[in-house]
RNA sequence: AGAGAGGUGGCCGAGUGGUCGAAGGCGCACGCCUGGAAAGUGUGUAUACCCCAAAAGGGUAUCGAGGGUUCGAAUCCCUUCCUCUCUGCCA
């Protein structure tokens, strides 16, 4: 959620960013501005009557005290009609105050100068690529068909279970997932971000805190008995660890890991790019998080991308990276940096990786602050990124180091697999 | 799940209708004291919003959250969330 003092002091600069996003925000700039002056005005109005309210209140009850009965109680008839005033400023304010929120709820955040235009996937700029791509021999195959021929992962086990988009991992299949989940978490510890086991429900509050609700609520699956909702990423109970904190300067920088399975609902599905791992309604992500300084978050984010880039060298899997343009870029993000890993088998770059700052867009609806070295109360940056997500990983790894004599496993995981060839 | 107790500032803790944003203590910051430190001592020390060009200053709200009673609520009533103790259930 955007500030609204940044919006009235930066609004011809607001406009031009959200305009990289393909969005006239003009409209939209100029009613925040709008409700926001009549709400400054109904505050100030509300606090003079709860002024003279209060003056009053504290009148009486001298009177009552020193026995001047009869003068107390015409002093309460004055304070009816300062009641009556009270309760319409305060409704007033209140629908101002509603309707200000609805509307900044919908405005994304304005992205960083380094953010190409665009309105497409196909305007996203390609920043950095490593990694030869492999000569699969002739009879290579999709990991949907390689699954199945070694029996690895059970899509039909998985429908028969749950349903579409829930597969079951089987025997080396099973072991590898645990394989990447323990490689990554080393991995991410490693470079100094702590581990943690967050919950895979969640709160409206929490919901609300990371932006899913009230807008998106359709990505969630939801808990109605108990009015929780399971987490699409753990971006989610992560990021929400410090909502409503106030950190000491010395806190920063804050950086955080953790496992979890992730949910989603997914509205739209296509063809061959939803087959297989492509996309799924329960997978598993490793995520990195961090909590920054204003000054060094784009440091950071360079950090966030120089370490999945580690990752993805020591995996051996050949990748590129992308800069997200405005069309393609999430709605609460300032800067994205996407990564993909190439497939020959399918043809095609599989994004596994989204590694993004948010500046202050998440921090202004966490209230999540620090105390500056001025001893003013700041917002903080967040960011976080995938690191990695594990199905498209897999796909990946199945389909590049597939041979005519099973597949092989990347060196680095070895150890945790225990076996080096399916 | 049932019965009971409770949720107060960074922390502990007092406060059962009025002058309470809240005693006292701890912690923290700055000063005094000291050769230096400790002890002692003095002052300060919440958050959000509004008014003010800004600073100074002033105002409003906040005692888990939401609603109500009252001229006036940390204090009374209702709803809800959370914590603790006992009982039950359970990996």
């Amino acid at each position: 959620m955007l500030q609204v003092p940044y919006i009235r002091e930066n609004k011809d600069a607001v406009i031009y960013g959200l305009a990289k996003r393909n969005i006239d925000a003009t409209e939209m700039i100029d009613e925040v501005i709008s409700l926001d002056e009549y709400r400054r005005r109904l505050q100030t109005q509300l606090d003079n009557v709860l002024a003279e309210s209060n003056s009053l209140s504290k009148e009486i009850g001298n009177l009552f005290k020193s026995g001047e009965i009869e003068k107390a109680n015409k002093l309460k008839e004055q304070t009816v009609q300062l009641k009556e005033d009270s309760k319409l400023l305060g409704d007033q304010l209140e629908a101002k105050v509603e309707a200000l929120n609805q509307l900044l709820y919908k405005i994304p955040n304005v992205p960083c100068s380094l953010v190409p235009a665009g309105s497409s996937e196909t305007d996203n700029e390609e920043v950095f690529r490593e990694g030869d791509i492999p000569v699969l021999h002739k009879n290579a195959m999709p990991h949907w068909e390689l699954a199945k021929k070694y029996d690895i992962i059970d899509f039909e086990l998985g429908n028969k279970i749950t349903g579409a988009g829930f597969p079951v991992y089987k025997g080396k299949g099973a072991k590898l997932q645990r394989a990447l989940i323990a490689y990554f978490l080393d991995k991410n510890t490693a470079a100094g971000y702590t581990e943690y086991q967050l919950p895979l429900l969640v709160n409206e509050a929490s919901g609300f805190g990371t932006g899913q609700l009230p807008d998106k609520e359709g990505q969630m699956y939801h808990v109605t008995g108990d009015n929780l909702y399971l987490i699409p990423t753990s971006e989610v109970p992560g990021t929400n660890i410090f909502r409503d904190e106030l950190l000491n300067e010395s806190d920063l920088p804050i950086g955080i890991t953790g496992y979890t399975p992730c949910f989603r609902r997914e509205a739209g599905s296509y063809g061959a790019h939803v087959r297989g791992l492509n996309r799924l309604h329960q997978f598993d992500k490793v995520e990195i998080l961090r909590i920054e300084h204003p000054s060094r978050s784009y440091d950071a984010l360079d950090e966030m991308v120089a370490h999945v880039k580690t990752i993805l060298q020591e995996l051996k899997l050949p990748y590129r990276i992308l800069r997200l343009c405005g069309g393609d870029l999430g709605f609460t993000s300032a800067l994205t940096y996407d990564f993909e890993v190439f497939s020959t088998a399918q043809d095609r770059w599989l994004e596994i990786s989204s590694v993004s700052n948010f500046e202050t867009f998440q921090a202004n609806r966490l209230k999540l602050r620090f105390k500056n070295a001025e001893g003013k109360n700041e917002l903080a940056h967040t960011l976080n990124g995938s690191s990695l997500a594990l199905p498209r990983v897999l796909a990946g790894i199945l389909e590049n180091y597939q041979t005519e004599n099973g597949i092989k496993i990347p060196e680095v995981l070895i150890p945790y697999t225990g076996f080096d060839t399916i």
